[in-house]
RNA sequence: UGACCCGUGGUGUAAUUGGCAACACAUCUGAUUUUGGUUCAGAAGAGUCCAGGUUCGAGCCCUGGCGGGUCAACCA
């Protein structure tokens, strides 16, 4: 069999996941069913690494015309919250993917869980531990040495009955007794050494009530839910690949057939300057650092998407990031690369000042305002023109005007030519400072010869700059982003806490002005904002207070050297 | 000092059966441009953790080191 070039390259970029895929299907495996899952536990929001498995979970199934389903992994009613379903049921779906309806929870198999239980104490492979969790922690040993045996350990499978029983009807307080499998307390994998795998919590369950006094461990119930729903592929992170073993030995106790879910392990995504632990993003929302899960500076997905981010971008970021064994610390440039990249291609260029100079334009008349024409994208025709006014006091960008310009600084100074986007070649005559010595306001002189599209229009200069019409620009707040947090891996630290590294200027709010017409703009909806860089109307912006997030800094490469 | 996993430019990935180490980001030039954006062209940057071995030929196979990560929750 020979292949065609795209073919090749097309293996040649498969992941090591969809290779162990491919393979498995050669081979005739599962009748050659592809079935993943994506397994969120409902404790916090999703957050761009979620988006990592969400990828290749949903990513698989399409690309094997398999399925993937939606499951809730809540086993433990002490962390959970109905809060958290709902965000992540629409983060999913602002991704692009769908689960059909194939929505499940781990506590849909409650039932079935504690009849392998009561399965495994009959066959001798489970008993009950009488011992606190400190004693049972003792005597696990350590990574070099072996364990020792719980003196409950060879109890009679009547009297591990009976116990289990009453665990579950509440005779018991939380915390007195466990359900153990039983495997080898000297076996090299800690995980080996006889785990827990059911605990008494006396909490009501957000699904299931005060139906359960018992609730199974995250190694009892994975596997096992893979297995009811016919998951062929359990995709997770590195840091299970020492649970793969128990997961296995669950599977093997309770396969009927032939068919048998594999756990797959990939890389977390780690990015830099970015924390992404549900429970220190928890700390960060009840500690006021950021306001709520989808601030704008947060990696939450629902943060993201308020700031701006495409599901397109997040897609191609995650794509080019790619799936390996290896602990990656990704550079957030990637992302912002992504981003830019996606909205390059859609978002309008529009005039904003967002640290406003007064220009006035002495030689053009007083009162007199022009209509002029400029297009949505210079790069994309289709995507048509408007018109801006333009009249005798106008605002540029504060650094847009240097005193005393260095040499390669092409934007206005004393006695410079400069062009006004889409409007005039302006030159700068004369310029008035206040008492502390800052420029207050430009006088300049315009040259009607050189008006954008016209005849004689042709005459160049070095800079051009964006401007509004300080009678005809809307006021509005604009919010810029930065980083939260000043070190690339405020994580990684082994003395220091995470928070000790929050950038305090990572959110500034300015006024500033912005050409009129975007008032009507829908929210979310991405503008670019001539070189500073991308933004979008907030969700919450009301037409008398509008309110812009910086999406993604262009990079201005000016420096003064 | 246990078990398992992993070491390829600054970063992240690729390299078919063992066959000239490739791509993207980042960095630096230059050109075009009514955005110092975009686009285009180019440069620099690794000889694949180390040492042996097998082979005509090793990033890939073997052996031994070294380095990093994960694991000892009644969390997931």
């Amino acid at each position: 069999m020979t292949d065609t070039p795209s073919e090749k390259s097309e293996r040649r970029s498969l992941n090591f996941i969809h290779a162990f895929v491919e393979e498995d299907l050669r081979e005739g495996k599962n009748e050659g069913r592809i079935h993943t899952r994506f397994p969120p536990e409902p404790n916090g929001y999703l957050h761009i690494g979620h988006a990592k498995a969400i990828h290749i979970d949903f990513g698989t199934a399409e690309k094997y015309g398999g399925m993937c389903n939606l499951r809730f992994d809540d086993t433990n009613p002490v962390k959970e919250e109905v809060e958290y379903i709902d965000s992540i049921r629409e983060d999913i779906h602002w991704l692009g993917y769908d689960w059909e309806g194939r929505e499940f929870y781990a506590s849909d198999y409650f039932g079935k869980l504690y009849d392998f239980a009561v399965d495994l104490i009959k066959r001798g492979l489970a008993y009950v531990d009488d011992q606190p969790s400190e004693v049972i922690a003792s005597q696990k040993g350590t990574t070099s040495v072996p364990g020792l045996e719980s003196p409950f350990r060879n109890r009679t499978v009547d009297e591990n009955l009976d116990l289990f029983q009453r665990m579950n009807k509440g005779e018991f307080a939380e915390g007195t007794r466990v359900l153990r499998a039983k495997i080898d307390m000297a076996a090299p994998n800690m995980h080996m050494r006889d785990p827990v795998i059911y605990r008494i919590i006396n909490r009501p369950h957000h699904r299931t009530g005060t139906a359960w006094k018992v609730y199974p461990m995250y190694d009892f119930a994975h596997g096992q839910s893979d297995y009811f729903e016919g998951i062929t592929h359990s995709l997770c992170t590195l840091e299970f690949e020492v649970h793969r073993p128990l997961y296995d030995w669950f599977i093997d106790k309770l396969m009927t057939d032939k068919y048998r879910p594999r756990q797959i392990e990939f890389n977390r995504l780690n990015l830099t300057y970015t924390v992404m632990s549900k429970r220190k993003l928890l700390q960060m929302v009840n500690d006021r650092v950021v306001n709520g899960w989808d601030d704008p500076r947060m990696p939450t997905l629902s943060g993201l998407r308020r700031r701006g981010y495409t599901p397109g971008s997040i897609k191609n970021f995650i794509n080019s990031i790619g799936y390996t064994k290896v602990e990656a610390l990704n550079d957030y440039s990637l992302l912002e690369f992504a981003v830019r990249e996606d909205l390059n291609k859609t978002a309008p260029r529009v005039m904003a000042v967002l640290d406003p100079l007064k220009v006035i334009i002495t030689n053009y008349p007083e009162g007199k305002t022009e209509e002029l024409q400029t297009v949505n994208n210079p790069e994309d025709e289709s995507m048509g023109s408007r018109t801006i006014p333009f009249s005798r006091e106008l605002y540029i960008e504060r650094s847009d005007f240097m005193e005393d310009p260095p040499k390669k600084f092409f934007r206005l100074g004393p006695d410079r030519e400069v062009r006004l986007k889409s409007a005039y070649i302006i030159k700068c005559e004369d310029f008035e400072k206040d008492a502390e010595g800052n420029v207050t306001e430009l006088h300049c002189t315009y040259d009607p010869e050189t008006k954008s599209g016209g005849a004689n229009a042709g005459r160049k200069v070095k800079g051009t700059l964006h401007w509004v019409s300080t009678e005809h620009a809307v006021e509005a707040e604009i919010r810029l982003y930065d980083r939260l947090f000043t070190d690339p891996e405020p994580d990684g630290h082994k003395e220091r806490e995470f928070m000790e590294f929050i950038n305090p200027d990572s959110l500034n709010v300015i006024r500033g002005f912005v050409e009129p017409g975007l008032t009507s703009a829908k929210t979310l909806d991405h503008f670019q904002f001539q070189r500073l860089g991308y933004f979008n109307l907030d969700p919450d912006s009301k037409p008398e207070n509008l309110v812009f997030n910086r999406t993604v800094a262009l990079r201005d490469t000016w420096s003064n050297k």
